[in-house]
DNA sequence: AAATAATGAGACATGAATGTCTCAGTTGCG
DNA sequence: CGCAACTGAGACATTCATGTCTCATTATTT
């Protein structure tokens, strides 16, 4: 195979084709392998070079995800300083992956492959903790599990994706959206802390 | 066909069907059949009797969900009133059904029916006047566009629907945790205005 | 209790997506 | 320039969910 020929040069490769994928099957995870094949530019022989069939590709597209938001963690640094910077920091980081993180909040048919399932677990435990440790320093709320803000935030990281996909919200306001929404709520306030 | 003969009871057995069949395709949309009618209690061929196929079904749960979520802005007056307390009678209106809503939300295959879409568009405006309603009186925040906050507000039932199925939050917690992450977001306040 | 209707179980055909193959055209590299 | 690898287009078989049908069983009504 080809990508041991060529290690770097396919792994790019692979991935813009996942991420052509992700485009589609975020909105339609039943979407054909043609059409899949022909957003990446490639035809369905490639694609079924490439990927096996439509589970490895269904599966890398999730680890490509789930690297991705690994990836963003890191750069936030989530476990350093303030727990609300860290937020924000995560939420910068994770912005750009925004679909990435769509798909995968809506493909839990991924979450019988152990491999898959042992890492996610563990990002979400990362996230969970950061708001724990937000909630005992008392930046966060405690009315509000901290297994529930970890849903939430997850949930309007994939809002954010699919809303910049469809062209409901501009690309450059979805940070400032998804961090003051999920931060400081809907209601305006007269004095912000 | 029957029910045209027992109108009333075939609309309640349609439904109760209907509501079996989000359970599970809100989970994993590209389901079968035949677990859809286990999950119904009853038998494929009987639900191919009440439905002429998949396409009809998927509309019908489709509608159910609309009807639902129409009762609900109507049963909570979202017209009326303060926006916030409208809004906070909107979650509890609305919790009950946030299975079906997650399903709505996530299902983008029924946007190309006519009837469906105008009745989803109709609703939506409902809301989206809610919150710029609520903007003009000063309640909500003006730097969040209405667009994001009614999109931000769908997304956030969806994953209540979705964490309460899966067992991952109470229900009798959901709708609190829903209006106070929604209205307060995640951030402690030393005085709540 | 008899008759009628509804249901469930299963067989069967159909169609669509997938997986596999071949071959001609293209690109890239020596 | 020539060779090797890669790609795209298409044909083909296969698999599987769906749709349709029949028949025995159950329930419902009269």
């Amino acid at each position: 195979m080809s990508q041991l020929r060529y290690p770097h040069l396919m792994a790019t490769d692979r991935d813009s084709v996942l991420e052509a994928a992700v485009g589609i099957l975020s909105r339609r995870p039943t979407a054909h392998l043609d059409e899949i094949a022909r957003a990446a530019g490639i035809s369905r022989a490639t694609l079924h070079r490439i990927f096996p069939g439509r589970e490895a590709l269904i599966l890398e597209v999730g680890a490509l995800g789930l690297r991705r938001f690994s990836a963003a963690l890191d750069t936030a640094r989530v476990e350093e300083g303030n727990a609300e910077a860290a937020l924000r920091r995560l939420v910068d980081a994770v912005v750009p992956d925004a679909a990435l993180c769509a798909f995968l909040a809506g493909e839990n048919q991924l979450y019988d492959h152990e491999e898959i399932n042992d890492l996610w677990e563990l990002q979400d435990a990362r996230v969970r903790a950061l708001f724990l440790r937000g909630q005992q320093e008392g930046v966060f709320r405690v009315e509000l599990s901290a297994a529930w803000l970890s849903e939430a935030f997850f949930d309007l990281v994939a809002g954010i994706g699919w809303a910049v996909q469809e062209g409901r919200l501009a690309p450059r306001e979805s940070a400032f959206s998804l961090a003051e929404l999920f931060l400081g709520g809907a209601l305006r306030r007269s004095d912000t802390p």
